[in-house]
RNA sequence: GGAGAGGUGACCGAGCUGGCUGAAGGUGCUCGCCUGCUAAGCGAGUGUGGGGGUCAUACUUCACCGAGGGUUCGAAUCCCUCCCUCUCCGCCA
């Protein structure tokens, strides 16, 4: 969310940013709303001040024995008066919050505007494309002569967009969950948490999904609960409506988590096998740093992303998002593409963002600085990685040419 | 699911026979004093959010005692609904 006195305050630069981020949030309805709340609680706040002033002398004037009861009569027209201000002011301030959710965050200043991925930027690049002496074949087939998925009797469960991991192949998965874990843990110093795969509302609320991608989201009707589409949610979420001390912070999680997205509106886009998936397993890490050192702070988790790629040797590129391609609530964010040599092409495994201190007004994270002033957080998140992409540019990465895969060493010890 | 207890400021904890309570006391924190250093001690200050006001302070006002309603001139205090925590019982693992 963003401050409303910004808003009011840089208007300009506010619509501009709703229009880069290709969003139609009404700005202008937004100022009129904040006018109209203004005025409404002032009117509220005079009135309701005197009410309190003049109600204090009515026990003291009792004691004297005076006569109160023209003043109670007075009194009870004003009670019948504030009570309309009261709800006239909550209703405009319900709407005006309504809206302002609705309002994306404003890219950073260095992030290329554009409409759409094509307009992201390339950053760097790490290892090559894998030269074969023979045709690769794509993740399908290798998991295939493998006997590492069947989809078609996950289907038989829960429809198309589910995984059937089986035996060698549920172990891999797995194997990459169990080390990626560690791998942070050890050598990038997180801390690991595990929390909750259903969160409510507010959770969501708080992190940006909702209200804007409430579509997207299993929602569980009997207790308006959902199933989190990333463990951001929870974890990032910990702290909510809490005042952490500036010796609390940087507070740096590590979380395993399925990820359930409905993936409204995305039909047979780059849907085959496991690229997209309504359920699918991610290590995602969290930052929760001082506004000073986000964007520092925001470099090394990609580092700390590319150092897991790097591990399994696999080829990958990190691009930088465009304006159009942030999500609604990141204010800068890289992606991380592996090489999938079977498919030709690169897929996105990982996602890492600065989001500001966007969800830490809308989750109320907040700190006492050292200066004794209550401010808020900056968050970050990023994945650490998804496995299914990642399980993608393994089988295609190091498939031999009988059709069996020889896995990389590091994965050894979990399989 | 049933019975009981409870949810108050960064934290702990009074108040809960309605007005003098934004809220005692303590801890923590900040500043000062004291101390060879550390610890202890002494003094002062210290809730969050919004509005008005100011160059900025000052000042002023409203909201907030789990959430939402209600009663009343006036509610942390009374009533209703819901949520959460703890204890016991039941149920399931």
């Amino acid at each position: 969310m963003l401050d409303i006195k910004f808003i009011r305050e840089n208007a300009e630069v506010v619509k501009t940013a709703v229009k880069n981020k290709n969003d139609n949030a009404d700005i202008n309805l937004i100022l009129e709303l904040d006018e109209k709340k203004r005025t409404t609680q002032y009117e509220y706040d005079t009135l309701r001040a005197e009410q309190k002033k003049i109600s204090k002398q009515i026990p003291i004037l009792k004691k004297e024995k005076k006569d109160v009861s023209d003043i109670l009569k007075q009194m009870k027209d004003a009670a019948q008066k504030l009570k309309e201000l009261s709800s006239q002011t909550s209703a405009i301030e319900n709407q005006l919050h309504q809206e302002l959710l609705r309002v994306p965050n404003i890219p950073a200043e260095n992030v290329p505007v554009g409409k759409d991925e094509s307009s992201n930027r390339f950053v760097r690049e790490w290892g090559e494309k894998r030269k074969f002496d023979f045709e690769p074949k794509d993740h399908l087939a290798v998991a295939e002569k493998m006997q590492y998925l069947d989809f078609k009797r996950s289907s038989k469960l829960s429809g198309s967009g589910f995984a059937a991991y089986v035996g060698a192949g549920a172990r891999l998965e797995r194997a990459l969950i169990n080390f990626m874990l560690d791998f942070h843990l050890k050598n990038h110093d997180y801390k690991e948490l595990s929390l909750p795969f259903i969160v409510n509302r507010q959770a969501m609320v708080g992190t940006g999904q909702l209200p804007k991608l409430e579509d997207d989201m299993y929602h569980i009707n009997e207790d308006d609960m959902f199933l989190i589409p990333t463990a951001e949610v929870p974890v990032t979420n910990y702290f909510a409506d809490e005042i952490l001390s500036y010796k609390d912070i940087p507070k740096k999680f590590v979380a395993y988590s399925p990820c359930f997205r409905r993936e409204a509106g995305s039909y047979g886009k780059d849907t085959k096998g496991l690229q997209r998936l309504h359920q699918f397993n991610k290590v995602e890490m969290v930052r929760l740093v001082h506004p000073k050192d986000s964007y520092a702070v925001l470099e090394e988790m990609v580092q700390d992303a590319e150092h897991i790629v790097q591990a399994l040797g696999l080829h990958y590129r990190v691009v930088e998002l465009a304006t159009g391609d942030l999500s609604f609530a990141s204010a800068k964010t890289y992606d991380i593409e592996v090489w999938a040599p079977g498919s030709q092409k690169y897929l996105e495994i990982s996602s890492i963002s600065n989001f500001e201190d966007f969800q830490a007004r809308r989750a109320s994270l907040r700190f006492r600085d050292e200066d004794e002033k209550v401010k808020y957080l900056h968050t970050l998140n990023g994945s650490g990685v998804a496995t299914p992409r990642t399980y993608i540019a393994l089988l295609e990465t190091y498939q031999l040419k009988d059709g069996r895969i020889e896995l990389p060493e590091i994965l050894q010890p979990y399989l």
